[in-house]
DNA sequence: ATATTGGTTCTTTTTAAAAAGAACCAATAT
DNA sequence: ATATTGGTTCTTTTTAAAAAGAACCAATAT
C-alpha cells in the first residue's frame, strides 16, 4: 500500500471537501485501494501513524453511514473492516436527503403566509418528489445491468 | 418574518447537518420564507442580530454555490439577495459530485495493482456514469412538467 | 466636493470539531 | 485463572471553522 500513499492523500482531500474528517476520508480511500477492499485496525494505525482513537472514530463514522462493515474471521478477535461497495453508490443517503429536503419545503409551504410566490416552492417540491421516485428505479436498472454483465464471465 | 423564527431555527439545523454554516443555513431558510424569496443585507443583520461580516460571508457562500443571486434595483445601491429557486434543485452540484466521484474511482482503478477485485470498482464507475447521464434528463423532464402545468394558469 | 450608506475585507476572538493519550473493557489466548 | 490483544470510551489538547469588530472602500446621495 506504500505505493499509493500520494494518491490516497490526493483523493482524500476531495472527500474532505465533501464533509469527511481527514482520518475518515483517508480510511475510506485506503480501502478503495486495499486488496479485497478490506483492512484491519492496526494496519490503519500503522499506515497513517495516527492515534487509535482517531482510527476508531473514523471507522465508527464510516460504519454509521454504512460505507463499511466490520466482520470477524475464523473466530479470531481481530476484525476486518471492509468497504461495502454497493453502499458506495450513496443511494440510501441521496434518497434520504431528497426526502428530507422535500419534507422541509412542504412544511415551509404550509406555514408560509405569503400567497403570491407559492408556485416556485411547489415546483421545487415536485422536483424532489420526482427524484425520490426515479432514483430507486435507476438504482435497480444499474443492479440489473451489472448482473447481466456478470453472466458473461 | 418574526412569526417564522422558530421554524427557521428548526430547518436551519437540518441544513447545518448537510454542511452549511449556522448563519449560511439561517439565511437560506429565511429566504425560503421571505416574500419574493428575497431580502436585503440589513434585514438579515437585524433579524439575526449577528455581525455584518457573518452575514456578508454567509451571503458570499450562498452566492458562490449559486443558491442565491444578488441584484440591485432602480439604481439604488442597496442590493437584494434573492434565492434562485431552480438552482435549489441542487442539480449542478449533484452532477458535479457524480463526476468527481467517477473521476476519482477511475483514477484508482487505473493505478491499482490488485487484479482480483476490479469488478466492484468497475461496477461502481458504471453507476456514476449512468447517473451523470440520467440526472440531466430527469431535470429536463421536471422543467417540462412545471412549464406544462403553468400553461393552465 | 463631502457625507453617508451598504456592504467587504482583514485581524482577533470564540466556538466547534478532530485528534491524542490514558484508562478501560471484552474476547480470546495461554 | 491470568495475560494479551483488539479495540472503545473518556478527558484533554490541538486544529480548524465561524463569528465579531474594526478598518476600509466604492457607489450613490447631498
Amino acid at each position: 500500500m506504500e505505493q499509493y500513499r500520494a494518491k490516497i492523500e490526493e483523493h482524500a482531500d476531495v472527500l474532505e471537501k465533501m464533509g469527511f474528517s481527514p482520518v475518515g476520508a483517508r480510511i475510506y480511500i485506503y480501502l478503495l485501494y486495499a486488496p479485497d477492499h478490506q483492512s484491519t485496525f492496526d494496519d490503519l494505525v500503522n499506515y497513517f501513524k495516527v492515534s487509535k482513537s482517531a482510527i476508531s472514530n473514523g471507522l465508527k463514522y464510516l460504519e454509521t453511514i454504512k460505507l463499511i462493515i466490520s466482520k470477524t474471521m475464523h473466530g479470531q478477535r481481530k476484525r476486518y473492516f471492509k468497504m461495502d461497495l454497493e453502499a458506495n453508490t450513496g443511494a440510501d443517503f441521496a434518497i434520504a436527503r431528497l426526502n428530507q429536503m422535500r419534507n422541509m419545503l412542504e412544511d415551509i409551504l404550509q406555514s408560509r403566509k405569503e400567497d403570491k410566490d407559492r408556485q416556485e416552492l411547489q415546483d421545487l417540491i415536485t422536483f424532489y418528489k420526482m427524484m425520490a421516485i426515479e432514483y430507486p428505479i435507476l438504482l435497480e436498472r444499474w443492479r440489473r445491468t451489472i448482473a447481466f454483465e456478470k453472466k458473461d464471465d
